[in-house]
DNA sequence: ATTGACTGGTAATGTCCGTTACCTTACCGA
DNA sequence: TCGGTAAGGTAACGGACATTACCAGTCAAT
């Protein structure tokens, strides 16, 4: 019971890895819809066909599933705010590309329903609600706060504490828009709402409503209602 | 059935309004902990002592209950948000009184529980939701909007989207360190950090991370960590 | 004090769900 | 082709839970 599988991947039924990637999917499904505390492994089933057994094999119990789909959909999400490249551009630009990508990641049906569905499960999984936040939250703003540290080491702001700063400019993306989404209220902004809402952020964060239209970037903003 | 209790409370076991209060400080304390789907009527009677049939007779069900519970929170929460006798002051004074009251609304215990507890019930109860949203997150922007509209209208700001700056102004509390609360990785903020975040926000509101020591706000913060 | 009604307590009911035992089937190497 | 192994499927088990019947205690008016 060993070595079969050590010398290739050998696709034995649907490869194992797909198996393990459909049930995470169909789990995020019914997860992010009705809460951990609701979901039932038949319901995950009764979108996945096949039998419990395959989902206890995998991972052990439902706990076990939930914890590694929260997991990785976190992580995922972290990716996508790697600020490779940017480091040559202004802080306005960097700014926006930031907050483009941030806005774009809160949005996604993935980060949505791990914010959902981890929040009252936080005193059940205090070790995935730390990961969840650490991954993604706080790294947001650990990334933003060196970006706005090197902007200062090159004299284009005087910010004392770029950490403070950063979590309000993350916060800014999780306004009442993201909670309308959140929420199921409305549904996630079209692109050119997107775009409104970032570059609204970043003139405020930037300038702030004093300074705002210096930059003429509240010109042609659609209501957001 | 119909006329013993009209002529007044008379004052029955433990005052019937009592009784309907403590159902729900019980029920608050195990619905905003174990989250709604993941809580029993047994648990909030452990706390509580008496019978279920109690919680029957006064909500019917266990969904009115935990309906009672988000709706009455919500509405209290709101209670104090109104800016009256701010009207004279500065649109900087204003922000900073409306920010206090803010971050102290969101970091206390009820609205953190309806925070953690609604979200994923969301989908199951939207109308639950839409009151939530619109009795606190959405009416807080309401009333920062309107403020915003009359500093423009005496001349102090130049802002076209007053209710978008709104939106990302209450975003701003609701940060990281909200984030991190909800989630139970950090207790609420004493005093002075809850000073020093509302300080720093309406200080980078106003003014920009360009132009934030002018008014020397930044001075004097405590990390957040 | 007594009656009558309502509140509170006990326990039952029917359902749902996580988990597992056991059987069946499909794949792998020879 | 054949045997062995592991995965998939079926169904059962044990517990939890929302809801309700039913019983007992208690208060108010007479």
């Amino acid at each position: 019971m060993e070595l079969q599988m050590a010398t290739a991947t050998h696709a034995r039924r649907p490869s194992k890895n797909a198996r393990r990637a459909a049930i995470l999917e169909a789990a995020a499904q019914v997860f992010f819809e009705q809460g951990y505390a609701a979901t039932s492994i038949d319901a995950i089933i009764e979108r996945l066909g096949g039998s419990k057994r395959t989902i206890y094999n995998e991972f052990g119990s439902k706990e076990g599933l939930f914890t590694a789909l929260v997991s990785e959909n976190a992580g995922t999400a972290l990716s996508a705010l790697a600020v490779d490249g940017l480091e040559g551009r202004s802080l306005s630009e960097v700014l926006l590309e930031f907050g483009r990508r941030l806005l774009a990641i809160y949005m996604s049906p993935g980060l949505i329903g791990v914010y959902r569905s981890i929040m009252p499960e936080a005193g059940r999984f205090p070790e995935l609600a730390r990961e969840f936040f650490e991954k993604g939250p706080g790294r947001a703003s650990d990334r933003l706060a060196e970006v706005l540290e090197e902007a200062r080491d090159r004299g284009e702001i005087e910010l004392e504490d770029c950490r403070g700063a950063a979590d309000h400019f993350v916060g800014m993306f999780r306004d009442n828009l993201h909670l309308q989404v959140v929420l199921g209220l409305r549904p996630p902004p079209s692109p050119p709402e997107a775009e409104a809402a970032v570059t609204s952020a970043v003139g405020i964060f930037l300038h702030g409503i004093y300074g705002v239209d210096r930059e003429g970037r509240a010109k042609g903003q659609m209501s957001n209602g």
